[in-house]
RNA sequence: GCGAUCGUAGCUCAGCUGGUUAGAGCAUCGGUUUGUGGUACCGAGGGUCGGGGGUUCAAGUCCCCUCGAUCGCCCCA
């Protein structure tokens, strides 16, 4: 633990059960990815710092203070991705995805925040996520919650998981709704925590899910967003409701629910634990219509979401161990010159197998037994002589002879 | 960035109000069994008690600093 050379802070060797557990999410998202349609894409890990200053918010804290940034040997700013959303829209620009629109991608890998780590929380994380770009319908929000549902679903983890809903309406909505909401804080000003009072500056929306008793009072009677929604954003935000009814996907609407940053638009939302403190949100995101256009890009509509896999490989039980289905055990140097021939055959035929490389036979017998295989095969020269091997069932004790030449046959059989 | 708790072998932990060479279980390695594992028994290795400084005759134990983890805030996946 103290000695030789220090893990960075925040970041995380990940391995053994953990490290399955984390393959498993991402095995999940794959294959739920391939049954919606979604193409896989690779990103680069770090993009020019504007690409995301520009597009998250200068005034947000991931940008103004959590970001990992800094200069080439060029002299050019670049910034380790601290999601993944904005440097899609940089793609979709940079590789005239406009053409494919509506385009559905997904991808994922390490994301970069410069936070205080917790548990749940790390300065190097990993997170899933996919998106629709150039679709302005609400049946693409639809698809994509239905998608993180049935995601969800399948690694078992939606005990005490809920969908939080809400919208954010569209531009006009937005900055009206914003006005009043800064009339009526601004009114409140002597009763604001003093978090509260830096945010009506910053993002006043963030005073409405504020956890200080001290603003819960002006936070709950500050004014609805469905008062100033048009009647565009109120059908748009109804057919997405709609749509999820129609999928039998359960929801609940919460109207304090708002994002963090800049560039969400109409629905927003997360899927939310009880069994994570803190850490609660799972997966989390929403319509951004203008962030391609942020970028300098045309008007692009779009949606999406993120989750962090750490916190989906918590909550999901561990998976079956890896384990191969025989071991090899040779006796002799003849015999492990001809245990690597078999090794070889039995792994060509998509057959688990596995061989020390040293030991005497009871130390190999023990790392049969102890690496899960149902099966080894013993090879001696008494065997090799004869053209067999000896198969043993590992947990019965039984064994018998068997032809060299039989030999793959008879281990799948088993 | 703010507040709080914690830090003893690879892992989980014990170590009373400071007192001789720091312990246990599990794991690892070796042996009882020179071609047969899982059980049992015997034995071994592994710790600068997170790091540094201080108080004291004496510090794993008390004080300060530092690093790290955890919990809450902030923020967010």
């Amino acid at each position: 633990m103290s000695k030789g050379p220090q893990r960075i802070r925040g970041t995380q060797d990940i391995w053994g059960e953990e490290a399955d557990r984390f393959q498993a999410v991402v095995a999940a998202f794959e294959r739920v990815r391939r049954l919606y349609g979604f193409q896989r894409i690779e990103m680069p890990a770090f993009e020019a710092t504007a690409v995301f200053s520009r597009s998250i918010g200068e005034t947000t804290d991931v940008v103004s203070k959590e970001m990992y940034t800094f200069e080439d040997r060029g002299g050019d700013s670049l910034t380790l991705r601290p999601e993944f959303t904005a440097g899609i829209c940089r793609a979709f620009l940079s590789e005239g995805w406009q053409q494919l629109a509506p385009l559905k991608v997904a991808t994922h890998g390490s994301v970069f925040r410069y936070e205080r780590p917790q548990k749940g929380r790390y300065r190097q994380f990993h997170q899933l996520d996919a998106e629709i770009l150039g679709a302005d319908s609400p049946a693409a929000d639809v698809e994509l919650l239905v998608f993180a549902d049935q995601l969800l679903n399948e690694l078992g983890i939606t005990d005490g998981v809920t969908l939080q809903l809400n919208t954010l309406g569209d531009a006009e909505t937005r900055d009206a709704w914003r006005s009043a909401l800064v009339a009526h804080f601004e009114s409140h000003r002597d009763d604001l925590s003093e978090d509260s009072l830096a945010r009506l500056d910053k993002n006043p929306l963030r005073i409405l899910d504020s956890k200080d008793p001290r603003d819960r009072p002006a936070a709950d009677s500050a004014p609805d967003i469905d008062a100033y929604l048009t009647d565009q954003a109120r059908a748009f935000f109804d057919k997405v409701t709609a749509g999820l009814d129609a999928a039998g996907v359960a929801w609940t609407r919460n109207a304090r629910l708002v994002r963090g940053l800049d560039y969400y638009r109409h629905t927003a939302f997360e899927f939310v634990t009880d069994r994570l403190g803190a850490q609660g949100t799972v997966l989390a995101g929403g319509r951004y219509d203008g962030l391609v256009e942020a970028l300098g890009g045309p008007h692009t509509p779009a949606v999406g979401w993120a989750a962090g896999i750490e916190r989906l490989a918590m909550l999901a039980g561990a998976p079956a161990p890896n384990t191969i289905d025989v071991a090899l055990v040779p006796m002799g140097d003849a015999a492990e010159m001809a245990a690597i021939g078999l090794l070889a055959q039995l792994r060509r035929a998509g057959i688990a197998a596995d061989m020390g490389y040293k030991g005497n036979m009871k130390k190999r017998m023990q790392r049969a037994n102890a690496s899960g295989a149902r099966q080894a095969i013993i090879l001696g020269d008494d065997e090799l002589a004869r053209g067999e091997a000896a198969l043993k069932d590992l947990e019965s004790g039984a064994q018998q002879s068997v032809p060299l030449s039989g030999l793959v046959e008879a281990v799948r059989r088993q």
